[in-house]
DNA sequence: CGCACCGAGTTCATCGTTTTCATCTGAGGG
DNA sequence: CCCTCAGATGAAAACGATGAACTCGGTGCG
């Protein structure tokens, strides 16, 4: 691969000179510029970014870490805002999976930062508050994605996930629903399942509902985890006239075990979901959910993470989200 | 950051002893080991990653161009099985998406070798042949996934897309179905448009059924598109008992539009999908489809970057892969 | 006339590593 | 007792770019 020096020798000029017109960064005659010019091109010369990021101490990478890239779409639409604008800021995003794993989501920022990240966007679910505002205290700009940290809070882009349940119940009380489950994930370490348990309880409340343990179940938060937990709540024979999914995943298993008894949804039962992933408009029948509007949030995590690399002020940038109900066909009024 | 200089300076020793006992690529006496050890414990240093790729040539870095991360659960899964491999030599991935456009896959390979990857594993689909042929004859290796380039066959890990969809008519005709219509992307310049279409052209054929191109429809090949395209064909009032998706998701649009238009599947129209993506387990009819273990083709290709970038050879790895009939609910005999 | 200034170049130090080569030490053989 | 040799260590030259400092004519102004 030719070198800037290459260039240099080539259009007979100095490396300085080169480097000038690379980066537009001073004024050079046009005919000096035409030569380097033609041999770049001619040498079909990249600057080596490498030699750029020693320098420079900016590598143009954002880093990103995600729970997952496979276990649904939700991390896939994030990343689908996030490179909208890092792409934008002619920078580069660098992947990787923390798998909801405290150590290689450790791992995975280490690597992210030796890899001299200009900024980390991180989507961290298990480590611990204290943890991430040590980074957030480094030298490299952080922002948290669907997280409170506490300390922290003007790095953090996040949905009110109580609202969320809150929001979902709500619809289903002012349906006539008394009878309501909760298929939620096992992992309540998790924050966001927390505060969608304790939106899925304020909204009984708020309803004058008695909160019945008999009807939460949890599993794990995928399709199949809803089929179980479903299974399970069948079993325990406590009559439940609705359910609220954790995320639409669990949803859809939870809808496919009732079918499988042959429970009608909606009639029998409504379903209200999580997230408002692409497909489940395409499940029978189309699901009434609650938006998470994960690309915004990825968007603006990015932007505020350009901003702060670029020592930008952050006006103007949306931290809080409110979740929003998706009326589909899940559920009938009582 | 500390650098190595630092670490030196504080384990009085040279910066080249501690080089030697970062990459362990000489003997060094145990307590000046021990001195550099608990040097870069106590600065918590770790290597600059450019000052290392700029002096030895190499990233440790293996770039992989895609579709789109969020068209579907595709991509991702075909990530999972890279990131296993790339992870398990102890490298990185970098991904970018080229959107399936002709300039941006271009411009995300040039950004990927600018980025002086080790290597590459491209899925490109805009690019022609001679365009990728030339990449492969650079210095970088390349490895090309779901797609054969003439003249680089050794570096190519697919799936046989026409054995695909021939294998789902036969699986129709063998259940008595002959009216079976085709519902597919309506980009056909695509390498496996084609031949998916090819297949089914021959499974027709081998069937004796005579191929009917009225029976054949496409729009966009997802949720959306496969619904509008049943759509139009129930519009051409051609008969049809069954029919064969492009992938599962246009299957899932199109069992969509049928049940709108109140015609059960499979009572009345059998549906074969394409892919087997994760969540079509749980749409009603659970999806017949032909399986496209792109997890598994993801993981051949990063063995064979690993293995070229290695100069290893290339012994055992799978670089032909066929499809395989995954049988659920939504066939039923004629 | 002399000085400051200006634009357009060049030279050179620098970034944080790896790696080659030279140096030094001490042990063992003759 | 000296020479050789191996093993441990350090000094210094890359790697490819950037950018500060400097050079060199040529202007404009007091």
């Amino acid at each position: 691969m030719a070198t800037i020096k290459d260039v240099s020798r080539l259009a007979n000029v100095s490396i300085s000179t080169v480097s000038r017109v690379i980066n537009n960064t001073a004024q050079v005659a046009p005919e000096k510029r035409e030569a380097v010019l033609s041999a770049m091109k001619e040498l079909n010369f990249r600057p080596n970014s490498f030699a750029q990021a020693l320098v420079s101490k900016r590598s143009n990478c954002i880093g990103v870490l995600v729970g997952d890239l496979c276990g649904g779409p939700f991390f896939a639409q994030m990343m689908l805002g996030i490179e909208r604008i890092v792409d934008k800021a002619n920078k580069f995003t660098i992947v990787m999976s923390g798998n909801h794993d405290e150590y290689r989501e450790r791992h995975a920022i280490e690597a992210l930062l030796q890899r001299q990240c200009d900024a980390l966007i991180l989507h961290s679910k298990a480590l611990s508050d204290e943890e991430l505002l040590e980074l957030a205290h480094g030298p490299t700009p952080v922002v948290f994605v669907n997280r409170q940290v506490p300390g922290a809070e003007d790095r953090c882009v996040w949905l009110d996930n109580r609202e969320g349940t809150l929001c979902a119940v709500r619809h289903l009380t002012s349906q006539g629903h008394k009878e309501i489950a909760f298929i939620t994930t096992d992992d309540m370490d998790f924050t966001d399942a927390n505060l969608r348990f304790e939106g899925y309880k304020q909204g009984l409340e708020e309803a004058g509902i008695e909160f019945n343990e008999q009807r939460v179940v949890s599993a794990f938060p995928d399709e199949v985890g809803g089929h179980v937990a479903a299974e399970e709540l069948l079993q325990r024979k406590v009559p439940f006239t609705a359910f609220v999914g954790f995320n639409d995943a669990m949803a859809a298993g939870g809808i496919s075990c009732l079918m499988e008894h042959d429970i009608a949804v909606p009639q029998t039962v409504s379903v209200v979901g999580f997230d408002d992933i692409p497909y489940i408009r395409f499940i029978r029948p189309k699901l009434t959910t609650v938006k998470y509007p994960i690309e915004a949030i990825g968007e603006q995590a990015a932007e505020l993470a350009v901003r702060m690399l670029d020592n930008k002020p952050a006006d103007g940038i949306r931290l809080k989200f409110v979740p929003e109900m998706v009326i589909r066909d899940s559920v009938l009024p009582r």
